[in-house]
RNA sequence: GCCGAGGUAGCCUAGCUGGUCGGGGCGUCGGACUCAUAAUCCGAAGGUCCCGGGUUCGAAUCCCGGCCUCGGCACCA
């Protein structure tokens, strides 16, 4: 028995196109295995504990219970409609999962490798409760910038580590906190570091872009992890207040999920976890969480005496309309809004994001591209075929008994190795091509042999075709299916077989004799101005975003005047070793010089900046960056986040106030 | 600056253990056909395989040096 996961989605916002780059490929995948006669089980569930899942639940004022209910519901409805099965699709909030994550962290205690440590944590006193990371608000250390606990998310994005916030506050009351000492419990992660790199170099497979990433990790730096967290919702840490950090119970779901899955199919979850150093496993998931199962995931495994997984396969990076794939600046496509409320075929975009690129690479959603994919490729090419064959022979004959050329099985086979050997090395793209080049195949074939012709001197002869025409649409239909299910398994009821039970080894056995009803359309076209309707949407969206960035918060003049901006004289320019943006400035400001860090290096050479009259903000709070101190900030124009430098229209005196 | 992944015709891309390697698809142009969802089929145009060196009888493919793009880290006062 094989085991297929997917990367668990969280269950904190709708699905968008980038889930589906992970969860398509997977269930294509499967699919193929199955036809290829091999035992898959394909398990996935809803990630539902963690900060921001508690966060956003008491923003609506609602439990965080609720707010996972609403989007397990959701995600299972966009995996229904998009043909994405799952023999198991759990959640990390589960019954069973607490009882996994909490024998696995008892196992890990017992073994060694937890332990446990005091650090100073945010405390709250009105609320009287520690506050997680993104309960605090406060001042970032580095550049005085108003910053979450963990991260300076505003300023200058550095992470915090616990107890460097400055001036902490609690998010939830308002009030002041203070710092308090806890103890908390810590993964001897550093301990695994030579059984990672073994793994890594010699056992794991998978897609390189993870494989790389990971060794190059563990090479440089391992720290141990803090695994304990200061909540309500979560799974308890044995005997303690404290509840595990996600990123412990949400990769144990695949076993707690499997072992659900084994419970009603009658079979031995522990064959699957508990099987001797490497298990037949394969994760599927996005680039961004490789370091999680590719590191901490395998190290947790092995600390506990459980199975490892055998494979790491990594899609490739989402864009949208060639721009990086980002819900806050609109670039964007929602499955349910955009795209199953539209009405489009769920087959186009499962094909669409198998097809557009390998596997690892990354993937481009344009709709322009969309409708040219499904028009020319999945309609023209190969529903047309289909349609062409099927709609003659019933027309025709009604019912086809002929004999199947020789040429059309070989090239069947053909294809079904090239699937075969494209499925084993998860490259999904050649393996859509290659029934793509059998629907092209069947297309010359057809129209070499001109049936509309023979029908009229040879009708033996013609039925011949037919039969070898029929013998393809056979083989495409099963070739296509695990891409486009949805179309093709209608299709196959309309040939009179089991889909659910092929095999592809089927496509070769030829059809002795078949009768056809009239045939349907398998695929509708996409028109252009549905597709002009959805780029309109995307513009909106684009354009919405953009003014949520510009018009901010209305300020008053005073506030305005707390700034002290001056016009500076740029005196001397040099780059920062180690830097690939910061200069540092010496700038005369009127009554001094001040030493200033700019982020301008990778635009400008200092030469050509010494001289130049500049604005600075000359009251910012003092900053150091790269270990050089910076007192003022340079203003210049933010120009697709590359700086424009500003100057006055005339020569000034240095010190000149802006209003 | 460090670490990854890349740079192949208007666009997407295959090939990258060196010698039918300069392929495929979309788009474009010309022709054929009419069974079919103006679908299909045949043919054509289009490329300094990022640049510069080197190894070799021979390099898109290997080595060195650049340049550029994307992602991660560091960082954008």
């Amino acid at each position: 028995m094989k085991l297929v996961t997917c990367g668990l989605p969280y269950a904190n916002g709708k699905a968008h196109i980038g889930h589906l780059r992970t969860y398509v490929p997977a269930d294509v995948y499967v699919r193929y295995l199955r036809l290829m006669g091999q035992d898959v089980l394909f398990i996935c569930g809803s990630d539902c504990h963690g900060t921001p899942i508690v966060v956003n639940a008491e923003k609506e004022g609602i439990s965080p219970k609720e707010l996972v209910d609403r989007y397990h519901e959701h995600f299972q409805k966009i995996f229904r409609e998009l043909c994405i099965e799952f023999d198991f699709y759990g959640r990390t909030d589960a019954e069973y999962n607490h009882y996994r994550t909490q024998e696995i962290v008892k196992r890990l205690i017992e073994n060694g490798y937890v332990y446990a440590k005091e650090i100073e944590l945010a405390y709250c006193p009105k609320c009287d409760r520690f506050l997680p990371d993104r309960y605090v608000e406060g001042i970032c250390p580095y550049c005085g910038a108003i910053a979450r606990g963990d991260e300076c998310d505003q300023g200058c994005g550095r992470h915090l580590e616990p107890g460097e916030i400055k001036e902490p506050r609690c998010k939830i009351c308002g009030s002041k906190a203070e710092f308090r000492k806890q103890k908390h419990y810590f993964f001897k992660l550093t301990a695994f570091k030579d059984f990672l790199i073994d793994y890594l170099e010699n056992k794991l497979q998978g897609t390189e872009n993870a494989l790389n990433y990971a060794k190059q990790w563990v090479k440089s730096e391992l720290r141990d992890w803090c695994i304990t967290r200061n909540l309500e919702w979560g799974v308890k840490f044995p005997g303690e207040d404290l509840v595990v950090y996600v990123w412990v119970d949400a990769p144990i779901g695949y076993i707690s999920f499997t072992e659900e899955a084994c419970k009603r199919k009658g079979l031995d979850w522990k064959k699957i976890w508990l099987n001797g150093e490497i298990s037949d496993i394969t994760h599927f998931i996005g680039l961004d969480i490789v370091y999680h199962h590719c590191i901490f995931w395998p190290a947790m495994l092995k600390g506990a005496g459980y199975s490892l997984p055998k494979a790491v396969v990594a899609s490739g990076m989402v864009k949208v309309e060639g721009k990086t794939f980002s819900k806050t600046r609109g670039y964007v496509v929602w499955v349910e809004d955009d795209y199953l409320k539209a009405g489009f075929n769920p087959d186009y975009l499962r094909y669409y994001i198998v097809n557009y690129t390998s596997h690892e690479k990354d993937l481009n959603f344009s709709w322009k591209v969309f409708r040219d994919k499904v028009n020319n490729e999945i309609i023209a090419t190969l529903g047309n075929f289909i349609y062409r064959v099927l709609h003659f022979a019933w027309k025709n004959f009604g019912r086809i008994e002929g004999k199947v050329d020789p040429v059309v099985i070989d090239k069947i086979a053909e294809i079904k190795d090239k699937i075969v050997s494209a499925i084993n090395r998860w490259e999904f793209k050649e393996a859509s091509d290659a029934f793509m080049e059998l629907a092209t195949f069947g297309n010359e074939f057809f129209q070499s042999s001109k049936p509309w012709d023979l029908i009229k001197e040879d009708r033996d002869k013609c039925m011949d075709v037919l039969a070898s025409c029929i013998q393809i649409v056979k083989a495409l239909v099963i070739f296509a299916y695990p891409v486009m299910p949805k179309t093709m398994s209608k299709l196959a009821e309309f040939l009179g077989f089991d889909i659910a039970n092929a095999r592809l080894e089927d496509a070769l056995k030829p059809i002795e004799s078949i009768e056809l009803k009239k045939p349907f359309i398998p695929f509708e076209k996409v028109d252009d101005k549905k597709i002009e309707e959805m780029e309109r949407v995307m513009l909106e969206r684009i354009r919405k975003a953009e003014k949520a960035e510009f018009g901010k918060e209305l300020i008053d003049i005073k506030e305005f005047e707390k700034l002290d901006i001056r016009i500076g004289k740029i005196l001397k320019a040099e780059r920062i070793k180690g830097s690939r943006k910061l200069m540092r400035l010496e700038v005369d400001v009127g009554n001094e010089v001040r030493q200033i860090v700019a982020g301008i290096a990778e635009v400008y050479k200092p030469e050509e900046v010494v001289g130049k009259l500049v604005p600075v903000l000359v009251n910012i709070k003092p900053a150091k960056l790269m270990g050089v101190e910076s007192k003022g900030m340079i203003l210049a124009a933010d120009v697709n986040g590359k700086p424009v430098l500003l100057h006055p229209d005339k020569e000034v005196p240095p010190g000149s106030k802006i209003k």
